[in-house]
This record gives C-alpha cells, sequence and structure tokens, in this order.
DNA sequence: CTTGCATGTTACTTGCGGTAACTCGAGTGT
DNA sequence: ACACTCGAGTTACCGCAAGTAACATGCAAG
C-alpha cells in the first residue's frame, strides 16, 4: 500500500464526490431543497446507499453543496471589497456584485438562505440550519475582517467592526431577499439606496411635517 | 340553527384552538421545531386527526403558531417605533425591543427565524419556509411605512423608505442572531454600535493608514 | 487461485405526515 | 321514550423518504 495508489484511490474518490455534488447540484437546483436523495441518485446514475458512504447522511450531502456555494461567492465578494478604491465605491461594489449574483441564480440563493429544509426528520440530533447561517456568518466575519483592517475606529473598533460586518451583511441579505421577490426597482437603484442608508442619509434627513397630526 | 348557537360554537373552536396551539407551543419550546404532529397531540391530550381538522396540516399550525409570536412581538415594536421622541432615541428604543425580545425567548425566536422546518417532507406542493420570511417581511414593512410617514425623503421616498425598511430590519435580525450565538457585548453596546452605523459613522471614519502595505 | 477491498445493488426497517372509517355522546324533533 | 343528526375523538392504515444491512461484482496483489 505504497503512497502512489493511496493516490489513485483518493483522486478518483474526489472525482467521484464532485460529480456527485454537481449532480445534486442539478436536483436540488430542479426540484428544490426538499429533493429526495433517491432523486439525487438517480440523477448521478447510481443509488442511495453511495450518497451515504460519501455524505454521511443528507445534512452532510447539503452541507457540501452550501459550501461549494458558499466559497464561490465569498471568493467573488473578496475581489470586490478588496478593490483599491475608494469606500464608497467598493460598498457599492460589494452591493452589486452580491445583488448580482443572487439575481443570476436565484435558485442557488434560495437553496443557501431559505433552507426549508428537509433535514429535519427522522430519528434525533440532525444539527438543523447547517446552511444559510454559516454563509451569513461567514460573509459578516469577513467584511468585519475588511473593516477593521481598512477603517480607522478607534477603541473598541474590533468589536464594533464586527456588530458592523455582521449587521451590514443582513441588511444586505434581506434588502436583497426582498428584492428579489417584488423587483420594485433597478439592481443599481437598490445599491445606491443601501449605501445611501449606510451614509447617513437617514440620519440626515428631516422629519416630515405636513402629515396628519404627528 | 340560529346565531346564538353557532357563536357558541365558535367560541367552543376557538377556545379549543388555543388550547392547541398553547400545547404545540410547549412543545415545539421543548423539543424544537423538528416536534412530531403525535408529540403535540399528545401533549394537548388528544390524537392527530384533530389537529389536521383544526390546523390542515402541520404548516397551517406552525403558521398560526408563528402568527401568535409575530404579531405579539410586532406589537411591542409598533409602541417603541411611534413613540413621541427624537429619532435617533426611537431607533434605539425599536432595536433594544427587538433584542431584548429575542433575548428573553431565544427557543421562541429559533423557532419564527431558522425553521428549520419539519413541514419539507411528503407529497409535494407544500409552501416551505412560511414562517421565518413573514416575520422579516413584516417588520420591514411596518417599518418602512413609519419611514415614509415620519421622515422627509424627497422625491422617490416611498421606494427608499421601503428599501431601507427592510434593510435595517435585516441589519437587526442579523446583528441579533449573531450576538445572541455569541454573546460579545451588552445589550446596550449593541444597541449603540448598531445606532452608530445607521447615523453614518462608517463614511465619517477615516482610512486606517498604519497597516501593512495597504 | 484466492484474498482483500472498493464500488455498487437490492431489500429492508423506522418513523413521520396525512387520511379513511369507525365510535361515542349530547342535543332535538316527533 | 326513540331514532337521528352532528361534532369531537379514536384506531388503523397508506405513502414516502431517510437511513442501513447484507449481498454481489470487478480488480489489484501474493
Amino acid at each position: 500500500m505504497d503512497t502512489t495508489q493511496r493516490t489513485d484511490q483518493q483522486r478518483s474518490a474526489d472525482r467521484r464526490r464532485r460529480e456527485l455534488l454537481e449532480a445534486a447540484d442539478r436536483v436540488v437546483l430542479r426540484d428544490g431543497p426538499q429533493a429526495s436523495m433517491n432523486a439525487i441518485a438517480a440523477e448521478a446514475g447510481i443509488t442511495k446507499p453511495i450518497l451515504y458512504r460519501h455524505f454521511g447522511d443528507k445534512g452532510g450531502l447539503y452541507a457540501a453543496l452550501a459550501k461549494r456555494h458558499t466559497d464561490a461567492l465569498l471568493d467573488s465578494l473578496r475581489a470586490a471589497l478588496d478593490a483599491p478604491a475608494d469606500r464608497r465605491e467598493r460598498v457599492e461594489a460589494t452591493l452589486d456584485t452580491y445583488l448580482a449574483a443572487i439575481e443570476a441564480r436565484p435558485q442557488v440563493y434560495r437553496f443557501l438562505m431559505h433552507p426549508a429544509d428537509g433535514g429535519q426528520v427522522g430519528d434525533q440530533g440532525f444539527d438543523v440550519g447547517k446552511h444559510s447561517v454559516p454563509l451569513l456568518r461567514r460573509m459578516g466575519e469577513e467584511l468585519a475582517q475588511v473593516i477593521e483592517d481598512r477603517v480607522d475606529l478607534g477603541p473598541g473598533s474590533q468589536q464594533l467592526a464586527r456588530v458592523w460586518g455582521h449587521g451590514i451583511v443582513g441588511m444586505m441579505h434581506a434588502a436583497g431577499d426582498w428584492w428579489l421577490g417584488e423587483r420594485p426597482c433597478s439592481r443599481a437603484e437598490l445599491v445606491r439606496s443601501l449605501a445611501d442608508l449606510l451614509w447617513g442619509r437617514l440620519a440626515a434627513a428631516g422629519d416630515k411635517v405636513g402629515g396628519p397630526g404627528f
């Protein structure tokens, strides 16, 4: 059992795993997150137990699937975030990148964000909500890091950066989710509105006085 | 079949329904959202089909459960939002109210926000994600209304208010979720940090220059 | 040829959501 | 007093999906 053979096997296993994930991707994107293991196995041209050998349980498969997309999205966000530009431009670019991603592949987005699981059933001890939370959390942490690295916030900067990281990501997420459902305006308008919000326009605006009695 | 009798029946049915919801509440808060219909029925001292007569299916029960809590939370938020105070004070009061609520009853919060459903299985056509999304959406719409009513935003104010409503709610939600999990600071600090973010402190802060090479 | 070992399959168990069909008890008209 | 409806409740079942056990097959090494 020399190293070369082990590597061979490992390579083939990894390759198989990737094929399975791609098949699962197709099915999940077609049937939604309630896709059954049988359906995924059939799409991959095999049967259930193999899926279980590779991923443990349904949660494992979904986690692997989510990781792929999450990593891909985070990569593109990092590019926008790390660009050598003005802060406002970077914020707008990041927002736009995120929104463009969810606009381009809403099915993927729904899968990542609205688990609406499928992995809740059965015995017990299944760790629910494995997908959406990690993505938001990871985005939040990355953003926090960037903020802390590049913005001068004085004392307590680390905690402030983390709060803001998670808060901004949540703002982006919720606004994007709503926008994707209703499409009330163009992507550019949404980006602008959100950036305006972050730029303190809510605080700067005046009170409305013409209202009824208020 | 005069009106009085019909009312009597309706009253008893409503009362029963309330009892069932309270039982369901206990089970869900104890077992998490994967509580089975059997368990809920047992807690209520009856058997499954009655639950189905009252709520249609599991989604119906969960929706009814979610509506109760959602309405209660929205009521307390409205109070903070409509207070006759300075805008910043109102914002901080609202954030604090929300955070206090999720801090006081994290189980309820988890149920509302992280469906981690249970209603994914079976035949088909089950509308997933019936709970969490409505709560965030309703909060967003309410906040949008308040913003539009009380803040002078010039042209395009309605759309801007809606974007901000959903965005701010999302910020509050994500930051609260993260905070509830890690408890990195006090509630008051979190409120202050988020309000600072909305007040444009991110835009106002200077670039960090001491960093390595940036 | 046989012994591992990875890969795959069939066939099963378990447990849950959901439903059909029956039972029971209380009020009502004659 | 008696049959009759009607709502509340129960038992027993179906279908389906997750997950598993036990059996088959192809292929390298000794």
